[in-house]
DNA sequence: ATTATCTATAGATCTATAGATAATGC
DNA sequence: ATTATCTATAGATCTATAGATAATGC
């Protein structure tokens, strides 16, 4: 007889309200500047209806949840008509999907980039895992969040997953030239770097951006120190980083959202 | 017009079959041995109603998500009837709420206890994140999974976020006691200690309990690595932990689910 | 003709309550 | 009288499709 729990807000979206002083909360960034009017709308070339729907999934998925957040609240936070979404996506599971596959993509590409370059192992897997830490931390949403989303799961995300555990490969690969050890049985070491890493994602998600801001560079401190390298060859592994290509910083360009109207 | 997707499972539940090789997929553990009919069951000590429909709670909400777990599932799994769970619990959210609190009260109970000891600060942090990490790698779910859900951000369960606030307090205070700092401006190293034994939800997330089985005492030396002892400080504080009173052991007897009739 | 949007809605859940039924234990 | 279970269902969504509407761009 209750009305059960729901992300649809059928009040109005109470703008000027202080909203709720929790870390990374969804505000209502575009507070949906949208013609509800039927018919294709006249031409504007700085409206972006598919990328307003992705990050509005993205920031309602990542907080809320995937199942939780219905495709109605996306479509609101969008500025868009719920069915709308179905124009651009053949259902509520390829918003999840691509986003997903957003995220891991660059984080693969450097992966491969940092394992065919020259220079010595810890110092690869220090920019492999600042870049990765920095990526986590600083994005507009908590975009690694929508990795831990129990949904991703099934079957509908499988392709993700495989991608994830190429990167997984990745680090395992540096983890063992770190160590000097053979890469095939993958030392158990790897999933405590890549824990470090994913770390950011849960404390981002407890303490907000500002808990994070400057995390990334100490994962990767953190990650040689848990493979046993001692603070002199972790700080030269840290400053050799630094010669590694453009990687990381190519990488930092795409965190910034379209900023809208020229 | 199509079905939305569902946890629910109308068709038989395939009890013979492999079921998915996924890591901790919840299996039909108890098929159900419940009398269809209405009226108050003849007493039976053996028969737990409320435990068996928390213990169908953690499996679901921890593998399928809380919002994707329908209350009808749960109480298929349990064995009793959708509308037979609100005899023991006010709504869904009482379940999460009660499994979750389960789970952090006894870390914060073994973290009180560490604090109060004498004994080395870098002792008694490796026997906190060991019997953290193990009891998250060694329960018969994968019972961290319901800290990480987007749902708990709720404000049904503000408690559980409080005392895992405290919980973190307790790891800040060690972390600041081995690094020989003020505890007051928290450590931002305890970050990364904190997420070091969070990993292992990750870790079985991906992996299965078999990915994890062996990593409690490597998170535990991690975290003192991370805080910048070396090899032979983190041994002699793993050694000293051992002697550390009773706590992680009682905590180990807690792990095993009833295994029902006596 | 194609594209991009909207309105309306079918059909499928899902949660929580109402109320019947039957055993318990004072 | 109380407790523990069940059947049945009200009322509230939620997803995806059908089909109308209007601008685009060849």
């Amino acid at each position: 007889m209750t009305a059960r729990p729901t992300a649809r807000t059928d009040a109005a979206p109470s703008v000027g309200a202080p909203a709720a002083p929790g870390p990374d909360v969804p505000t209502p960034g575009t507070p949906a500047p949208r013609a509800a009017r039927p018919g294709r709308p006249r031409s504007d070339a700085d409206r972006d209806t598919r990328g307003a729907v992705l990050a509005a999934a993205a920031e309602l998925f990542s907080s809320v949840g995937y199942t939780a957040t219905s495709t109605y609240a996306v479509a609101e936070r969008a500025g868009v008509r719920q069915a709308s979404i179905y124009h651009h996506f053949r259902g509520k599971d390829a918003l999840l999907r691509t986003l997903l596959l957003d995220t891991v993509r660059p984080s693969l590409a450097l992966a491969d980039q940092l394992l065919d370059e020259p220079g010595s192992p810890a110092a690869r897997l220090w920019a492999l895992c600042d870049a990765d830490a920095h990526w986590l931390a600083a994005g507009p949403v908590n975009i690694g969040g929508l990795m831990l989303l129990p949904e991703v799961a099934g079957e509908s995300f499988a392709e993700f997953r495989s991608e994830r555990r190429e990167l997984r490969e990745r680090y395992e690969a540096l983890v063992a030239a770190v160590l000097g050890v053979p890469a095939d049985p993958a030392p158990l070491a790897a999933t405590l770097v890549f824990g470090l890493v994913e770390s950011v994602i849960t404390a981002r998600s407890a303490g907000g951006t500002e808990a994070v801001g400057s995390l990334a560079p100490l994962v990767a401190d953190a990650a040689l120190r848990v493979l046993g390298l001692d603070d002199a060859a972790v700080a030269r592994a840290r400053e050799s980083a630094a010669d590694l290509g453009p990687g990381p910083l190519l990488l930092d360009e795409a965190d910034a959202p379209d900023p809208g109207p020229v």
